[in-house]
Formats: C-alpha cells, sequence, structure tokens
DNA sequence: TCTAGCTCTGTTTTT
DNA sequence: CAGAGCTAGA
C-alpha cells in the first residue's frame, strides 16, 4: 500500500482530497515524501497524470518529485505529469496563449541581464541620470511591481509611486511604461511577465482560464510560503472551479520574501478557503534532536510564525559547535580542518559535508582553502553557465534568429565580432526604431526606407549583417537543431575571432561554446528518444532561458564537498553543515538590519540553514574579514546569541573574546587592544602603519625563538626561526590552525603572548 | 570607431 | 576587489 510508511499525519494529507488542504510541513519533516506518495494516491485513485498539476520553485525539486514519482507508479506516467517550475508551467502555456496577449509564440525570455540593458537603454533615451536611475534599482522597482500584480497604467495610482517619490525617482513609472513597450515590441517577456502576463491572460479570457480549470483537476504547491501575489493568484483562479488545490509550506522557512514572497499568502489561503483543512507534519526525520532544539529556540525568537512543535526522536546527538576565528582567511581554514577531521574520525564522505553563506562572494576564501588541501568541492551559484559571456554570445545570435525583434540580443551581437558598427550606429538605429515603433533589426534590413542617417560604408556593413541572419534563418527548416547551431557559430565568425586572441580566456571560451554545442545535441537526442516529434532550436532556448546553476550536472558521481548560499540550500540535507560568516552586518545581512520584518527573515533564513544539518552542525564567525577591498572588524552575529546556549558547544582552548561589547568598528587600535587583557603591559608590537616605517628600531624588538604570538590574521603561532635580511627581520612562525608562515617583522602586527 | 588604461563605484539572497 | 564606465589617443 501506498501509504504503509507514513506515520498518522502524513497519511492523513496524502488521503484527504475532497477538496482543498494546506499542509505546514516543518524542517525534514517529509514534505517531499507526502508530495509524492500524495501525487502517486492521486493517480491511484484514477486521475490521468496530464491533469495532476505540481508546482515547484526549482527545476530540481520537480525533476525529483517526477523521479520519486516514478519509482512508485509506471514512469510513463510520471513522464506526463504537469509538473514543473511556476516559470516553466506557465512560460509554456503562455506560449500557447501568446497571441492573446500581443505576443508571438517564438517569444525570448529575457535574463536579468537583459533585463537591465534595456533599463539602462531607456534611461539614457529618456535622458535622465543613470547615476540616480540605477539599473538594478529600476528593476527591482520594476518587479516588484509585477509581483503585486500592478501593471504599467495601475502604476501611478498604487502605493509603489508615493515610494518612489519618497526616494526621490519619481519617474519609474514612465521607464516601467516604456520598458514594458519594448518588451512586447521585441517579442520578449521577463521572468515576472511570465506569471504577470499569465495572471492577466487568466483574467481576461475567462473561456481560456476555464479550459486550464478543466485541465488540472488536482493542483499542488510545493515551498508555498515563497509564493507572491501574483503566484496566489494564478492558483486560486485554476483552483477556483472545483477547489482541488492542496498547498505545503512552512512559515518558519519563507526566505524570499525580497523576490515578493508572501507569508500572507498562507493565511490568505485558509481566508479564501473556509473549508481548507489543515495538516500539520510537526516530526523531524531529518536532524538530531539537538540541532532541531537549537533551530527551535532560535525561530523563537521571530514574532510571526504559524504555532507548531517541531521534535525529533532521532538520538540527541552532538551540540552545534562554535567556530570562532581571527579572520576570514582563518574561518576557511579551521572549517577545511574540521572537515578533513571529521572524515577521518567517523568516515564521512565528502559529499557528507556543505559549506553554507549568506553571499556568493564568501565562496572564494572557502574555495581556495579546499582547493590547497586537495578536497574536492562543486560550488552551486554565482554564474550559472548559460550566463557567461561567450555562451550568451552564441546563445543571442541563436535569439535573434529566432525572434529579429529580439532588442537585446541585436544589441549583443551587431558589432561582436566586431564589424564597425559603433555605439553611434547603434543610437541611431535606437532612435529610429522607436520613432516608426519598428525593431532595430528591421531598420537595419531597411535602412533606405527608414532615412537612417548613416553613410554608405556603415549602410553596407549593416547590410552584411542582416543577410547574414536571413541567410541562417532559411536553414533551420532543413537541417538538425545541432547541425543548425553549429551553422549559425561557424557564420558568426566567434570561432575564428576566439582563435586568433589565443589566450587561456579564449581557449575557456571555446571549451564553453563546445559545451553549449553539446547540451543542444543532448536535448535533441533525448526529445527523440522520448519520442518528441519536431523539436526546435526555440524549444532549447525556452528552456535555457528558466534553467539555474543547480540544474545543471556537476559531475554527481563524484562524491565532494557541496559549497552553496543559504537560499540555494533550501530542501537539500547534509550529514554536516557549516554555516559560515556569522557576523553582524553579513548575516543578518546589512541591508536587513532596520526592521524586524526583515531582522526576521534573516533569522528564518539561519533557521533553514540550521535545519539542512542531520548529525553536526557548526556555526562560524570572522572577527576580520576583508569586503569590497577593505578589512572590516564585524563583531558576531547577534543570532548566536539567539539559540539556546544549552544547545551550543563554544570553543575552551582559545582565548577569542566571547563578549560583543568590544566595538571593533572604530579603528585598527581598537582591535589590537581588544587582545590584550588590560591588566598586562601591552607587548603589541605594531609597526609600519601607514605612517612611514620607523626603519631599523623595530629589529632589535624583543622577539626570540620559541615565542608564541597572536597574529591578526592567522592566529596563535609559535616563533620556530628568526633571520636577519637586507629587506629586515624575518620571522618563521608555525601557527596552530593556518600553518607555517615567513613574515617580515617591520611589517607584521601581531601581540606577545608568551 | 576601437582599445587600453584609468577611475569610480558598489556590494544580498534568485526563478 | 572586480566590473563598469569614461577618457584619450590611434
Amino acid at each position: 500500500m501506498l501509504t504503509e510508511d507514513l506515520n498518522q499525519p502524513q497519511r492523513e494529507a496524502v488521503m484527504y482530497n475532497e477538496g482543498p488542504s494546506l499542509i505546514i510541513a516543518g524542517a525534514g519533516s517529509g514534505k517531499t515524501r507526502v508530495l509524492t506518495c500524495k501525487v502517486a494516491y492521486l493517480l491511484h485513485l484514477g486521475l490521468a497524470p496530464h491533469q495532476i498539476l505540481a508546482l515547484t520553485f526549482t527545476n530540481k525539486a520537480a525533476r525529483e518529485m517526477r523521479e520519486r514519482v516514478a519509482l512508485m507508479v509506471d514512469a510513463e506516467q510520471a513522464k506526463r505529469l504537469a509538473m514543473g517550475t511556476f516559470h516553466s508551467v506557465f512560460a509554456r502555456i503562455l506560449r500557447t496563449e501568446a497571441n492573446l496577449v500581443g505576443l508571438k509564440s517564438d517569444y525570448t525570455i529575457y535574463d536579468t541581464a537583459d533585463s537591465k540593458n534595456l533599463i539602462k537603454s531607456i534611461v539614457k533615451e529618456m535622458s535622465l541620470d543613470e547615476k540616480i536611475y540605477k539599473a538594478n534599482l529600476v528593476l527591482s522597482r520594476i518587479s516588484s511591481a509585477k509581483n503585486n500584480f500592478i501593471v504599467a497604467n495601475l502604476y501611478a495610482g498604487s502605493e509603489h509611486i508615493k515610494q518612489d517619490f519618497l526616494m526621490q525617482i519619481p519617474r519609474v513609472k514612465d521607464i516601467y511604461s516604456t520598458y514594458v513597450k519594448r518588451c512586447m515590441s521585441a517579442n520578449a517577456v521577463d521572468f515576472d511577465d511570465i506569471l504577470l502576463l499569465t495572471t492577466q491572460l487568466f483574467k481576461e479570457h475567462p473561456e481560456v482560464l476555464e479550459k486550464y480549470q478543466n485541465r488540472f483537476q488536482f493542483i499542488l504547491v510545493d515551498e508555498y510560503q515563497d509564493t507572491n501575489l501574483v503566484q496566489f493568484l494564478l492558483i486560486k483562479s485554476l483552483a477556483e472551479k472545483n477547489h482541488k488545490v492542496c498547498v505545503v509550506g512552512d512559515d518558519a522557512q519563507s526566505i524570499y520574501a525580497f523576490r515578493g514572497a508572501n507569508i500572507e499568502n498562507i493565511l490568505k489561503f485558509s481566508k479564501n478557503y473556509p473549508e481548507a483543512k489543515l495538516f500539520k507534519l510537526e516530526r523531524n526525520y531529518r536532524s538530531s534532536r539537538n540541532i532541531v532544539a537549537a533551530a527551535g529556540s532560535l525561530i523563537a525568537k521571530n514574532r510571526r510564525q504559524i504555532p507548531k512543535n517541531i521534535f525529533s526522536e532521532k538520538e540527541e546527538g552532538d551540540k552545534i559547535k562554535i567556530l570562532p576565528a581571527y579572520s576570514d582567511v582563518e574561518e576557511a581554514l579551521i572549517v577545511s580542518n574540521k572537515i578533513g577531521d571529521l572524515k577521518n574520525r567517523f568516515g564521512y564522505d565528502w559529499k557528507d559535508f556543505a559549506v553554507l553563506y549568506r553571499t556568493n562572494a564568501q565562496s572564494r576564501l572557502i574555495e581556495d582553502t579546499l582547493r590547497k588541501r586537495n578536497i574536492p568541492y562543486v560550488i552551486y551559484g554565482g554564474l550559472s553557465f548559460y550566463q557567461r559571456k561567450e555562451v550568451k554570445d552564441v546563445l543571442a545570435y541563436i535569439r535573434l534568429i529566432l525572434n529579429t525583434d529580439d532588442e537585446e540580443a541585436f544589441k549583443r551581437i551587431i558589432n561582436y565580432p566586431t564589424r564597425g558598427i559603433g555605439d553611434t550606429t547603434i543610437s541611431k538605429l535606437s532612435s529610429t526604431a522607436n520613432l516608426h515603433h519598428v525593431s532595430l533589426f528591421e531598420v537595419a534590413s531597411n535602412a533606405l526606407n527608414y532615412a537612417l542617417p548613416v553613410n554608405v560604408g556603415t549602410a553596407a556593413k549593416l547590410k552584411s549583417f542582416v543577410t547574414l541572419i536571413n541567410e541562417l534563418k532559411a536553414f533551420e527548416s532543413t537541417m538538425s537543431l545541432y547541425d543548425f547551431a553549429r551553422e549559425i557559430l561557424l557564420r558568426s565568425n566567434i570561432p575564428q575571432t576566439l582563435n586568433e586572441e589565443n589566450t587561456t580566456e579564449s581557449e575557456s571560451a571555446r571549451e564553453n561554446i563546445e559545451e553549449l554545442l553539446n547540451s543542444i545535441r543532448l536535448f535533441e537526442d533525448m526529445g527523440k528518444e522520448e519520442g518528441r516529434e519536431g523539436i526546435k532550436l526555440s524549444d532549447f532556448m525556452a528552456e535555457v532561458a528558466l534553467l539555474t546553476d543547480m540544474d545543471l550536472d556537476k559531475n554527481v558521481e563524484t562524491s565532494r564537498v557541496t559549497l552553496m548560499t543559504i537560499h540555494s540550500a533550501k530542501g537539500l540535507e547534509f550529514k554536516n553543515v557549516f554555516v559560515t560568516g556569522l557576523e553582524e552586518s553579513l548575516f543578518p545581512s546589512i541591508h536587513a538590519m532596520e526592521n524586524d520584518t526583515e531582522l526576521e527573515e534573516e533569522r528564518r533564513l539561519l533557521y533553514v540553514a540550521i535545519t539542512r544539518s542531520e548529525e553536526h552542525c557548526f556555526l562560524s564567525y570572522a572577527k576580520s574579514r576583508y569586503r569590497n577591498g577593505s578589512l572590516q572588524y564585524p563583531s558576531r552575529s547577534r543570532f548566536v546569541d539567539d539559540i539556546d546556549p544549552r544547545y551550543l558547544e563554544f570553543p575552551m582552548d582559545r582565548n577569542i573574546s566571547q563578549s560583543k561589547s568590544i566595538d571593533f568598528s572604530k579603528r585598527d587600535e581598537n582591535f589590537f587592544n581588544s587582545f590584550s587583557k588590560p591588566s598586562l603591559p601591552k607587548h603589541l608590537v605594531r609597526i609600519g602603519d601607514n605612517s612611514k616605517p620607523t626603519a631599523n628600531n623595530n629589529t632589535n624588538l624583543s622577539v626570540k625563538e620559541g615565542m608564541r604570538i597572536e597574529h591578526e590574521r592567522f592566529g596563535i603561532g609559535t616563533i620556530t626561526r628568526i633571520d636577519d635580511t637586507p629587506d629586515g627581520t624575518r620571522i618563521y612562525v608555525d601557527f596552530e590552525t593556518s600553518g607555517s608562515r615567513v613574515l617580515l617583522l617591520k611589517f607584521t602586527k601581531f601581540k606577545i603572548i608568551s
């Protein structure tokens, strides 16, 4: 029986399908299992796979669920489930119904970089100050409006515009409406549009909505706490007719408010469906009792939450260990050492470890250290493969060929490889195109008709570019995807250009492009295997646009330590988890320290991080860290103090101050002062600060072999050797955590301990 | 129009 | 620190 291995609340949640239900699923409570069983159960009850709509936030989650369903029912059925991310499912629907919202079905999906570039162009064209109307800021305003279902012509009457005035950016309204128009005339949508336009479509075309209401007999939504208003509306409208909808979420794990997610949706759900059944999954099967208790004590500091009692019946386990470090460098060393140590002691595999951080930038040091120790690792996040310059260049060719209206693709490649068409010509093209409400490509194709003010030479260059694109277009019908893509690549002249450069970068660029072609071939072959007829390159492009770094195959066969942001770690679990950078203004982020709402979200983020761990969890922080090129002295994160100390273990052996009361923020001096115990005479050696190094009077300073010193960045160590060289005195130090180093005395900041 | 080199600036999380 | 944008000179 399908529900055999489930506990009571899980089974009830799976078997109740008569109406709407809300499943509050605590961390590690077997949520995926419940969802999977539910899908299998619905199939068992006789629903056809295509009648079940299951929405997730990541492709990975969708894939995983499909695979697990396939194990319970037959693979054929699993394949036909309507399962995917919000964006991929609704992008498909939008493609089918494109003409109803003024798009063509081969529309392009703009990624964030495309959107930003478009905004930049618009700001320039409107002669606004780019320093005030920063692309990032404007995009986030537009995105937030879209997520809240505020279309361009309603923006003027919205709360948003009031905030814009306060922020002194009143013209966002105009940028927004121009942006929408430009996307439309480029036959392009951005990420938010995929959901927004579908919502609009359903609103304005009840007959279309009804078609999908009838098709989707049952709707499941994962990570419901992370849905925004538009997603809420989409689910609401689709479920309106037969109320067969089940949403699963955990308010304690809501970490996407910055993207418009609204916890209110969970509360609104019960309001919207008064008959909704509520199920709570409170037993955590993942983590030791200590970890669950520690996480529980942390999240208890948040005010707004749905009451629940998460418990574990696993063994008590070790306490969460706090790992203080002198510097970011040392933090990385400690983490790497601990990983090696645990592996040796308990026989873990590399893949049993994850190092999590708040910001992507933190990965660098950890990466460096792991590499030095020969510890294999994978990094998720950051630049994804499809965002790399060379890959985007090739994709832009493909995009323009498939959709010549694609403004951003046009701009990207009109002069790459260089063909003598510069900014001047591009802005002429732009203004002419805007004037006549046509695409850049259209103007370039008929420069004469539009009276484009360019000289004969430029006109000829434009013509040959247009001819190239048109010729390539003609190949589509005659070739396989792979051959077509290869033809595009060859004719684009990109490979030749890279060959000429002949640098390490151009070498890796060529490899990446080769990789891109391989993925096109793979896509084509898979399609054939699955018996899908008439796959087109546009299908590949549609898929690629919605792929993230998480979805890429990263050589999963080899066992490696995982490095990722906490956000990307949601939904995953590891035996051992290191949460790094627990420092004020990093975690919680400096941007989130102003109000409680944001602070609570950061706290939930740490909650998510801790609850990823099954057996061991470590929280590390550094007393000094390089950020944006300058050294900073943060204090320990307040969140460490939010956890009940009964579940924490602080180090005994090292005398890093536990108190947070010292203000490190002012000057270097404070940092050193904080080290010295007030009663002791200050042996602080601090030579070569910014004032000129008062040369040799430091050489006979009282350093001796065997002395123990405490270094700002490397921690505690013993001097093993002292050498006088023409450059000054060199000291050889064996550091406890960071190994041996040779330091030039006059530039070294340290304190003598004994 | 292109390129190299300089200055400036920003700097969270992501489908 | 790294990426973007700007300037000067070719």
